[in-house]
RNA sequence: GGAGAGGUCGCAUAGUGGACUAGUGCGCAGACCUGGAAAGUCUGUAUACUCGCAAGGGUAUCGAGGGUUCGAAUCCCUCCCUCUCCGCCA
């Protein structure tokens, strides 16, 4: 949610950017019922006031009379504020000034690539040939157990995504690591987590998830949602809580599983487990201040990099442009990993720099060292998901069929080749 | 799932229809005192909305939401959460 005070100000500037991420939003209507909405509750603080003094008289009449206005007035108000939330939420954060302004993904703007692709001397399998052969995903029995977009991992597999995950955590919960990443930036470590997969709609909602509902899980006899992603768990942490300056950033590594309906993306990537219902993740979730917020961006998208690299898998780095960027995003960096069999680069790695669009609706502040009170700003990112596995079962396949362990993985699955 | 006890300011606690403008203690901040500190004394100590150029004012918030009443922290209803015991269970 944006700032009430900044749209007043700046109406004509909210239109403009949320337009640049394809929202058509009534602004006019939005400063009518502010309008409205706050005369009413001028009227209704002077009728209370009033209510106050004629109950100290016990005057009856009079307070009845109060009592009846201040009903209707309540009633008024209450219709206002409601079409007022509803409006004020439609509309996206603004995108930062450097983020490149169109209308889809065609528009996305790759900034940096590393790494060349491998030529292979032999025809190149796919992450679901690869896996089949290699018995360690498995669709077929998954449809028949569960559904289509489901796939068992087994053997081997599982230990190469624990492994990981594994190396992955290392590198965050080390600060001496970190900080030959972090450059001047603090390198204070993340904190591992493992949240809850489920949540209450309302505070989905204060994430801005919830929506679009359709893409969402629910469990009617408990009203709750599977979450999509750890950071819908990670990000409400400290919902309604001000924390202290010197105790930013707030750093949080989740694993969890993610649960996604994937609706409307029919025919779309439908081999194997590249775009399934359910599949596991580690997630970066951190709180700073206004001022450090894009540079933890940077930050994140560093150790991204840096583990990407560690893989030795050629990636891209991609600016999300203005009509591809998600609602709460103020700035959105992709990184795409090289996948041979599709001789194109596809997106394993997210990080959104959320500003305080989410902080806002969750009451998340900090307490600055001079005082004043304001709201944290948010940033959550991909460390990890199934998708790196198939990126390296593709990359790292040999003539015979087998794929390589990267090097930096096989101290932590103790075998150096995936073979059938 | 059953039975019981609770949820009040950062923390602890008082408050059972009007003087609650929520008291007290602790904590925290500042001042005084001190060679310096501790102790002590004094002062201050939330958030949101809203009006105002400002100084400042008004309103709301005692787990949440409804209701009763001229008037609710206090009475009634619904819900949520926490704790204790029992049951079930990785």
């Amino acid at each position: 949610m944006l700032d009430i005070k900044f749209i007043r100000e700046n109406p004509k500037l909210v239109e403009k950017k949320a337009k640049q991420k394809g929202y058509q939003v009534d602004i006019d209507r939005l400063l009518t019922v502010d309008k409205k909405r706050r005369k009413l509750i001028e009227e209704i603080d002077g009728l209370r006031s009033q209510r106050k003094r004629v109950a100290e008289k016990r005057d009856e009449a009079k307070g009845q009379l109060i009592k009846k206005d201040l009903r209707e007035k309540e009633d008024q108000l209450e219709r206002y504020q409601e079409e007022f939330y509803t409006l004020i939420r439609q509309i996206p954060n603004l995108p930062l000034e450097d983020v490149p302004i169109g209308k889809d993904e065609t528009e996305n703007q790759p900034i940096r690539k590393w790494g060349e692709p491998k030529k292979f001397s032999f025809p190149v399998k796919d992450y679901d040939e690869l896996g089949k052969t290699l018995g360690i995903t498995d669709t077929e029995t998954a449809s028949k157990v569960t559904g289509t977009r489901f796939g068992y991992l087994k053997g081997q597999g599982v230990l190469l995504e624990f492994a990981l995950i594994r190396f992955a955590l290392d590198l965050l919960t080390n600060e001496g690591r970190l900080r030959k990443i972090a450059g001047d930036l603090n390198a204070k470590p993340f904190i591992p987590v493992i949240p809850p997969v489920m949540i209450k709609p309302q505070v989905f909602d204060k994430m801005a998830r919830l929506e679009p509902k359709e893409e969402r899980y629910y469990i009617p006899s408990d009203d709750l949602y599977l979450i999509g992603s750890a950071e819908h768990t990670l990000g409400p942490m400290h919902m309604e809580e001000t924390l202290k300056e010197k105790d930013l950033p707030k750093r949080y590594v989740g694993f969890s599983t993610s649960f996604r309906r994937e609706a409307g993306s029919y025919g779309k990537d439908i081999k194997g487990i590249f775009r399934v219902h359910q599949f596991d993740k580690l997630e970066i979730e951190s709180f700073t201040t206004s001022g450090d917020s894009v540079k933890e961006q940077d930050f994140i998208v560093a150790i991204q990099e840096h583990l990407m690299r560690s893989l030795e898998i050629p990636y891209q780095v991609v600016v999300i442009c203005s009509g591809d960027m998600g609602g709460p995003d103020a700035r959105q960096i992709d990184i795409e990993a090289w996948f041979p069999s599709q001789n194109k680069y596809r997106e394993t790695h997210t990080a959104d720099l959320m500003t305080d669009y989410q902080a806002r609706r969750l009451e998340t502040k900090v307490r600055r060292n001079d005082g004043k009170v304001e709201f944290v700003h948010m940033n959550d990112a991909t460390v990890f998901a199934g998708r790196t596995l198939l990126a390296i079962l593709e990359n790292y396949q040999a003539k015979d069929g087998s794929v390589l362990v990267p090097k930096v993985l096989q101290k932590y699955t103790g075998f150096t080749k995936i073979t059938s």
